[in-house]
DNA sequence: AAGAATGAAAC
DNA sequence: GTTTCATTCTT
């Protein structure tokens, strides 16, 4: 038996609990799947089935207990019903403002406290009974109601659990712009070497969900009504496994381009984690810098700055080649077009290498948000071939030298063109290259002003967007796609649109149909 | 400076 | 298997 409470809308407040009704799974229908989580004292919600095919939309937890339940927001007016193809309503940030405890939990668990699944917090166990020299007969006392170990970490109990994605959470904060990753992690070397040089080393590339978490951070912190970024971090742990395949898989091909793009503006570049990472947690010493790296043009810099300092042995010129299921290699073009650094670079960097023309170093997705023209009403994928080059799942997503130009496809200047703003800042080389094949994006605004709009176009609807992500049936075909913003779309409230490929797993499968359709 | 998250990369 | 570090900014 499922049991929770119904927030109705109401913003919570320290009476929240007398404000709340009691539910049971069976009034709540198929959509009320509470999903097991770790936080605090509603673990007793855990090990309910969850629906194969429907999210709990709407469902909120709290680490009280207490339930936000998509049932009925009375401030907003919003029927909410158990239907869990309605999309979630919390317009009211109140309606997931995290609850204020004032009372505490059950007391039978006294001593349970909220923890993170990675941490190993052992506040939670029974204090060790210790013998020492001291020790006197005592009598047996009886047992005492331990007192609350402080409280632990005020933050988690005033963090929200979800039961379903951000990306759909937030669908329908169109005024938040989701972060528009593609282009950023698709941002060219110069400024990554400007990064570097003024962060005084070469970070890390984000992983997955990093770019994730990055992306949703604005609307997470809306849609919480926090500015903490640690509640950031932990409702976009507990969003990120909710998140479609779509929507994680697209995230994960963001952090492959990262990672090539990243090793392509720091061709030297190999991650050495500080070991002797004393008490003193987190001191942070840099990165080194491989001897190909002098060729760099911010090595000059990082020297003179003194925050770099190589370390013996750690000089060897090998590539951390990582795990990942995308072929690095594959992400590179074939051919007489192939870049100076591939050339020279089979395995390993060469000493003196300069950064190589950057139209050979960054991937363009063929799907960009300057494709996308607001206006454009409807949507197609175009099948592009593009013989002569290898394809993956990585490079059906980067527009590689053959691909088309993106302004070619963009409509013409409602959007901010790439590099306007910001070519004055480029070296001559990039700015050839800007004149040339180009990347998706030229300057600091590149990645974060208008465009925003357009990726939010998708993925503020629901989050989902149509990248050739995973395997594609036939790998002879390229898809891009003209992804419309439209405010209807977005305004569906069944949360069903027409870049919703939830449904269908198979990618392949839905390019497929998209060619009928075309064909049609 | 710690802390939140997940994942890549290095041990 | 363990540890560091990517991001971000409040506490």
């Amino acid at each position: 038996m499922v049991t929770g409470t119904i927030n109705g809308g109401l913003p919570p407040s320290p009476q929240q609990s007398t404000h709340s009704e009691q539910f049971t799974q069976s009034q709540l229908g198929p959509c009320a799947i509470l999903q097991q989580h770790t936080y605090g004292h509603n673990e007793h919600f855990g090990n309910q089935v969850m629906h194969p095919e429907i999210p709990a939309h709407g469902m909120m937890f709290h680490p009280d207990g207490t339930a936000a339940f998509d049932g009925y927001d009375s401030f907003n007016g919003y029927h909410v019903s158990n239907n869990c193809s309605q999309m979630l309503t919390m317009h009211d940030p109140a309606f997931v403002r995290p609850v204020q405890m004032t009372t505490p939990p059950p007391a039978a668990d006294e001593g349970i406290m909220a923890r993170s699944e990675r941490s190993t917090a052992s506040l939670g166990s029974p204090l060790p009974i210790r013998k020492t020299v001291s020790d006197k007969p005592r009598v047996i006392r009886p047992p005492r109601t331990r007192r609350r170990p402080k409280q632990e970490k005020p933050d988690k109990s005033s963090s929200p659990v979800i039961s379903a994605p951000l990306s759909q959470l937030t669908a329908h904060l169109t005024h938040i712009p989701v972060k528009d990753m593609e282009a950023w992690v698709n941002r060219p070397a110069d400024v990554r070497h400007k990064e570097a040089q003024k962060a005084g080393r070469i970070g890390r590339p984000m992983n997955s969900f990093m770019l994730y978490r990055s992306a949703y951070a604005d609307r997470t912190k809306e849609w919480c009504s926090q500015n903490n970024h640690q509640v950031v971090s932990r409702v976009s742990g507990q969003s990120w496994p909710l998140e479609p395949p779509e929507v994680r898989e697209k995230f994960e091909l963001f952090a492959v381009l990262e990672r090539d793009n990243h090793q392509k503006a720091h061709p030297g570049y190999k991650f050495t984690p500080n070991k002797n990472q004393t008490p003193p947690k987190k001191k942070r010493f840099l990165e080194e810098r491989e001897p190909s790296d002098l060729g760099d043009p911010d090595y000059d810099l990082h020297s003179m700055q003194g925050r770099k300092r190589a370390r013996s042995g750690d000089c060897d010129s090998s590539y951390s080649r990582g795990s990942t299921p995308y072929d690095r290699d594959s992400l590179r073009p074939t051919g007489s077009n192939r870049s100076s650094w591939q050339m020279n670079n089979p395995g390993r960097p060469i000493a003196g290498i300069l950064s190589p023309p950057e139209h050979m170093h960054y991937l363009q997705p063929s799907v960009h948000p300057s494709m996308m023209g607001p206006n454009v009403e409807d949507v197609r994928f175009r099948k592009m071939g593009l013989p002569g080059f290898q394809y993956s799942p990585s490079t059906m997503l980067s527009g590689l030298p053959g691909a088309v130009h993106h302004e070619l496809l963009q409509p013409p200047s409602n959007v901010t063109t790439p590099g306007q703003s910001d070519d004055s800042q480029l070296d001559p080389q990039l700015l050839a290259f800007d004149n040339g094949i180009r990347g998706t994006e030229g300057g600091n605004g590149a990645y974060n002003c208008s465009q925003y709009t357009l990726w939010q176009a998708d993925s503020g609807a629901n989050g989902y967007f149509p990248l050739s992500t995973g395997v594609t049936s036939n790998p002879q075909q390229q898809y891009t796609v003209d992804a419309p913003y439209h405010p209807s779309v977005q305004a569906l409230p069944d949360g069903h649109e027409i870049w919703d490929l939830s449904h269908g797993s198979n990618i392949g499968e839905v390019g497929k149909d998209f060619d009928q359709w075309i064909d049609t």
